[in-house]
DNA sequence: GTCTATAGCCGGATAGAC
DNA sequence: GTCTATCCGGCTATAGAC
């Protein structure tokens, strides 16, 4: 704790996050992190012991980012309905990053579903949290089924961003934010 | 052409299309696809350049297996909503694969997305496929905005898949699919 | 057409000097 | 804490015998 390594530490995983996101993870070695930090690829044992922890501390940290961001969305309104309205508009926002590399939260879990099971079930964090979130929204204005309509509305995100993904498409992005707008009010409003 | 070569390379073909499912196009060695045909490694280049090429092949036979499918549903039914349910139908069979391994073309198009500009290319035209049968049905029905109820239909089976795969959750596949065939009748009825 | 051997590279991980 | 040198294994790909 403040001592110098802390703040390369949070510098390799800022790295890792990002190429884990756009080039995948198993892509991403540890020759790429080192070329995007300038810190030498033999340092990074001193920090984690494997690619593997890595994994674990970018995680982590996404999760107490969206954790912070949520909050925030808590802090500026009282009313659940537009919580989830402002949490999709925070979706908006990496409009240009979800047609090039996909969902982040998505695209991994999806990548590490394949063959490597420790890893898909700490990738799988980032949902849990959002699925609680998102729940606890639909439970405070007093909905029904809340769990599947949170399913539902990760459904719908995780759609559009594989379709946009797939087809470069701009305008799906668009249509689609929209939809899922008029989707959460039609669940939430009278 | 009804050389002995052809069966080996159709093997390959299909091991390939396997491990590329199950474990990812990256992770996928010519060791493994070696280990499932008893193929030895060396051999693969006597029918493919390179891996880059395996995956061309497994695509095209993707593309080829799924029009077939697709011509399937057509003779069963001059009914495009009714042939739009058996599309939906089809996908049903995949269900304990998908909650394992992801939709097998979704997952491979956002793996590629990734880094691999050429292979997302030829991977999206399975997609293309789809998205254009789709549309055709949604036609023929005379029902405007075709294209755009396509992409919102993969878009529904691809958030679907997802979302089962990251939580392994069957049960909420089943209510997806559900879901999926009470949309299409919603906008293809009256 | 089939198979073995191996080149050549790059990956993750380690050892140890400073 | 930082950095270099290096091990070892696995990877794609090639050469060449049969």
């Amino acid at each position: 704790m403040g001592t110098k390594g802390d703040g390369n530490r949070q510098r390799i995983i800022v790295a890792a996050d990002n190429l884990f996101y756009r080039r995948g993870y198993n892509k991403t070695s540890f020759q790429d992190i080192s070329d995007a930090t300038g810190i030498p690829r033999g340092n990074f044992y001193y920090y984690f012991k494997t690619k593997d922890e890595i994994l674990n501390a970018v995680v982590d940290t996404r999760v107490e980012e969206l954790s912070t961001m949520l909050k925030s969305c808590e802090i500026q309104t009282d009313d659940a309905r537009e919580r989830l309205l402002l949490f999709s508009n925070m979706l908006e926002r990496n409009r240009d990053d979800v047609i090039e590399s996909g969902c982040p939260i998505g695209s991994l879990c999806t990548e590490l579903a394949k063959d490597a099971p420790v890893l898909h079930d700490k990738s799988q964090q980032t949902f849990l949290l959002l699925r609680d979130w998102i729940k606890r929204q639909f439970e405070i204005l007093a909905i029904t089924d809340a769990d599947n309509l949170a399913m539902d509305l990760l459904a719908k995100i995780q759609g559009a961003a594989v379709m946009s993904c797939v087809f470069n498409d701009s305008d799906y992005v668009n249509r689609s934010h929209i939809e899922i707008k008029r989707w959460i009010n039609e669940k939430t409003l009278n």
